[in-house]
DNA sequence: AGGTGTATGTCGCAT
DNA sequence: ATGCGACGTACACCT
């Protein structure tokens, strides 16, 4: 990694035009080629970047970074004031735990929690355009479709819509109702949700760990 | 601006968990106290980071960084191996042109170079799941609803489908059609809006910007 | 503060 | 390569 402080102008020229007027940046260069330009505030975003794979040419007054899409990063530079080089080796990588791939595990070991008496058919039923998170059956029979979300927003009306529709050719499943399930789900995705008769839950995560938790005391 | 370079382990604990084994990285702190750790690639996005506002205790061995929100940033630190320090001073910020909203802009003043003699009703024009980018009249009367993007893909075919829905309810403006408007459009996409009776229009950014400028000659 | 749409989104995974 | 969904999305803008 190479991290120079200079005095600098950029443009980039790409998916849009933009320009920086002369002042003082930091220029990362990765050990890939990818280079971001900081200043010193507004979060981990940089002012302009452009990302591997890339060409770097390099003289005293200005860099040009350029790749096969046609983008080009232009840095003109009055003054550099620090460079430092250093290698800091390939990196183990982040490992993450999350809540969303859980929220669907607590709801397929608790369906009842979405409605009273729903019975889980299978975790993560197939289709042709992907799978559906939840496949069920509710006390009538019903074919019911499941989509969860952590946060519940108009695309996933709009995916589990699209599930619903592949699944209705189904003379199995058909007719077959929705519901989509999240933490919290935003108006604009109710109302989508309501104009096209899918249904819509809010879920407690903390409450169906409690749940959870609460059986694992039984043992 | 501090730019550390360090062998450290990370830990965070926020709307998810996620740790990071030791290994050498940089930690840049920024003069608004945000706080993100690199490795020597991944474009220009770090492995992990907090935002201001937040609060850094720092002693030889361990930095915590904490907000508001719960949200915590461990790092241990084994050895430093670089510490600088530098001041950037405020950036003058970037310009940035050619971006949707401009193109909206000119759009809106601009309507005929959608269609032939086409007429702004309003721009931004208000339904219960969001804002229509232009609703225009044509020569007959009929309401037509814009989309307008950048670069038109399927998701903007989607978004012009979902508001000219909830159009057709008002009797004020049935029946209306739609046109999706993009520098340029995916093929997926035109296929998907014809078989929705969207149209579909590709602007010239540099062209629209050239009537504007031939105007204000005039002045 | 909360809601909504944009982004040079980035990133990962499947086809 | 392209499409699609998730993201600790971040971010500006509006109510």
């Amino acid at each position: 990694m190479r991290l120079v402080i200079a005095r600098c102008s950029v443009t980039y020229e790409g998916r849009l035009n933009a320009f920086l007027p002369i002042a003082d940046r930091l220029l990362m260069v990765k050990a890939d080629g990818c280079v971001a330009i900081h200043a010193d505030g507004g979060a981990y975003k940089p002012l302009n970047w452009m990302n591997a794979p890339n060409r770097l040419e390099e003289d005293a007054k200005r860099w040009i970074v350029s790749n096969t899409k046609g983008e080009t990063l232009t840095i003109d530079i009055e003054e550099i004031l620090s460079d430092l080089t250093v290698e800091l080796g390939d990196d183990p990588g982040l490992t993450k735990d999350g809540v969303e791939a859980h929220l669907q595990e607590l709801l397929a070991a608790h369906p009842g929690e979405i409605e009273p008496d729903l019975e889980l058919v299978r975790r993560e039923y197939p289709t042709d355009i992907g799978p559906v998170d939840l496949l069920c059956r509710d006390t009538d029979g019903t074919a019911v479709a499941i989509e969860i979300k952590r946060r519940g927003e108009i695309d996933g009306v709009e995916q589990l819509t699209r599930y619903l529709a592949r699944l209705e050719l189904d003379p199995m499943l058909r007719p077959i109702r929705g519901v989509f399930v999240a933490q919290q789900i935003k108006p604009q995705a109710r109302v989508l949700a309501e104009s096209r008769g899918i249904g819509w839950v809010e879920v407690d995560y903390d409450a169906l760990r409690g749940i959870e938790s609460d059986e694992l005391k039984l043992f």
